[in-house]
DNA sequence: ACTATCGGGACCGCCCGTTATT
DNA sequence: AATAACGGGCGGTCCCGATAGT
């Protein structure tokens, strides 16, 4: 049999498994919501196996902020920024990509990390520094992306860069917060081209 | 005998405390996280009257949201909006006092609103459509002030009233959400300035 | 108006009222899964008036017990036995009625009596007491009655009078409860059938 | 190791251990007034350990019905029948096995099987088929015994063999349960020789 | 006599975590 | 590394009673 894999007992796997499969009932049913015993039957192992890999439940929460949820914003945000020539265009297609991926169960179920950050950053520090860490390095991104665009005279040069790329996170949360509750993926798009306009609005103005 | 005044025994006021005790309770660790018994001791009363007010916790979240949560949310956003001759002016009104009105506390324990719907809203149906329903109340508000500024040459008439009433209530439910979990007054007061500087660009361009 | 008529306040009709509701709860559900708010609502009256004419939800019990299943208990077996010549004519028409008076919902509901006996008797002294009341009675009258017969003729003189009419009440109650537990009302009938075999076996043998 | 040896866990005895409990709590309470604490204490264990080998109370009383009542009653009743030649002898040892065996406390507390389908069968249908089903295999078996008897010459021939038999089963529950609640050891035993002269009518007659 | 209101306890279900065992 | 078994606490519901008030 070829080296690597997948034996009856990979270490590696199961913690792979149990990441994803918690994730999932997270993502669906909220941190304090799923079940120990829900996780481990999706992931398919027994609860032996996740207090070998997590020392506890908190813990599993914060991986999947760490490992899955970081992970995924920065490719959203941060990878169309990454090499960019304008950092509006990168913005807007970002946009676009939420917009045309989405779909009904997605968008009931609005964004993972939004959920974590209102359910437990009140209640979990460590919780809360996570998510944090996780916002602060795409609006870092964004901040830097549309400081080297205002250098670049993509962007408006009298906007300031660190707060813009404030409210424009802040607006993409809001977003799928609104959504989410009204199960509504036509208010979602609806958002999403208000707020495309608004990104639109950084542009430089024409010169007559 | 004088209304209003306290007896022993005085249903609404126990209500009212009841109420509002949940509330406390709830806005500081979440619906889940509340429980009976501390909202019990907070109010002042026992089981037997929260069981004779509320046939069971959920409605006691259901009261929150429609009769505390709700009305608060018309007093902020569609009051100010009610005699107003410039819609604009009265959003800035209300975008002011949110950001002058805010102290550290309440920034770190975000909009009572958001929170409800993000943790709940994928959980119960009864929370998402009460929760629906005050959103559609205020950006409804929204939209026709909007609407009617268009009318009056005091709004864009490019813009559509409807999106962009939704657009300015998802951005306010984000940067709360935004703010809370970065337990930051001050970036809830820039990202509040970006809002502001928004909403601004919602008026009529001068003529040259 | 005339006097004695239903009035706002009449004591004596709620406290018919609530007799009958509770016994038709506890009837249905067993003692213990009579809820009190239960048995309010079908009388039509609140908890107030309960505990006017009860002390508790026990003395309800012993009132359902002594006033309305005693009374009844004698009206089926003792009655007839009253002024009846030949006992066995009577406790076949008692026997009879049981059979033709039962239908399936009175069958799966069992008899009263017994189903308060074996729920409540061994953990209340006061219901095992007087349930044992109506018992004694109406063992007491059958066998006073069959050794009437046994003077008269009309009854075998080799049976214990005391034993047989024990025997005869335990069979009834035995009956009653395995075809509420099998809900059906053949079986009831067949078993009465056979009751009714022995009933006749007591008669004196025909001189040859 | 040794096949049966008490270890630190042990699954199977800790199983017994809960169901032995339980069956005690509730033949002394009723199922409804046993307490799920009370039957841990009893037997050692907690509430883990419960709730890992049943999934709630109700199938706990589910098993001791299946598993340790209608065991019980097959040993009573089938098993001094299974390689019986005359099976009224057989009938009569059992009896007089029930009478002999009886003493004050069990008296008191009557046929386990009888106490759970009065309080039971008429709120959970679960409970009553199970009950239903152990009364259907004894009253089956002395039924076949009759009928064996009948085509032997030991038994009547002009008797129902499947009524008698559910009237003889009748007969013993109804006799328990008056018992119990007469809390009389002398009436139980004194229609236990009712029953056994009822049974031995059962006999052909000798031949002038 | 009767209502509305409130007090307060007990119970079952659920859940996270830990230990014995392989 | 992973399983099965078990420890033990907490929460919401339900319920019986008691009291203030009409």
């Amino acid at each position: 049999m070829i080296l690597g894999m997948a034996r009856t007992k990979n270490p590696q796997l199961t913690r792979k498994k149990l990441l994803e499969a918690a994730f999932e009932e997270v993502y669906e049913h909220g941190f304090r919501g799923a079940g120990l015993d829900a996780i481990l039957e999706r992931a398919g192992v027994t609860k032996g196996a996740l207090y070998h890999h997590f020392p506890n439940k908190n813990a599993l929460g914060y991986a999947i902020v760490d490992e899955l949820i970081g992970g995924w914003m920065s490719l959203m945000w941060l990878s169309p920024l990454a090499g960019a020539r304008n950092p509006i265009d990168a913005l807007q297609r970002s946009i676009d990509a939420v917009k045309s991926r989405a779909d009904q169960a997605r968008c009931d179920r609005g964004c993972p990390l939004n959920n974590l950050a209102q359910e437990m950053s009140g209640e979990d520090e460590e919780f809360r520094l996570r998510i944090a860490a996780v916002v602060e390095r795409v609006t870092t991104g964004i901040a830097e992306a549309l400081r080297r665009g205002q250098q670049a005279g993509s962007v408006r040069s009298d906007i300031d860069a660190e707060r813009t790329a404030g409210f424009i996170f802040a607006a993409v949360e809001g977003i799928a917060g609104v959504s989410k509750n009204a199960q509504s993926l036509e208010l979602m798009q609806s958002n999403m081209d208000a707020l495309s306009d608004y990104v639109d609005s950084l542009r430089p103005r024409r010169v007559a």
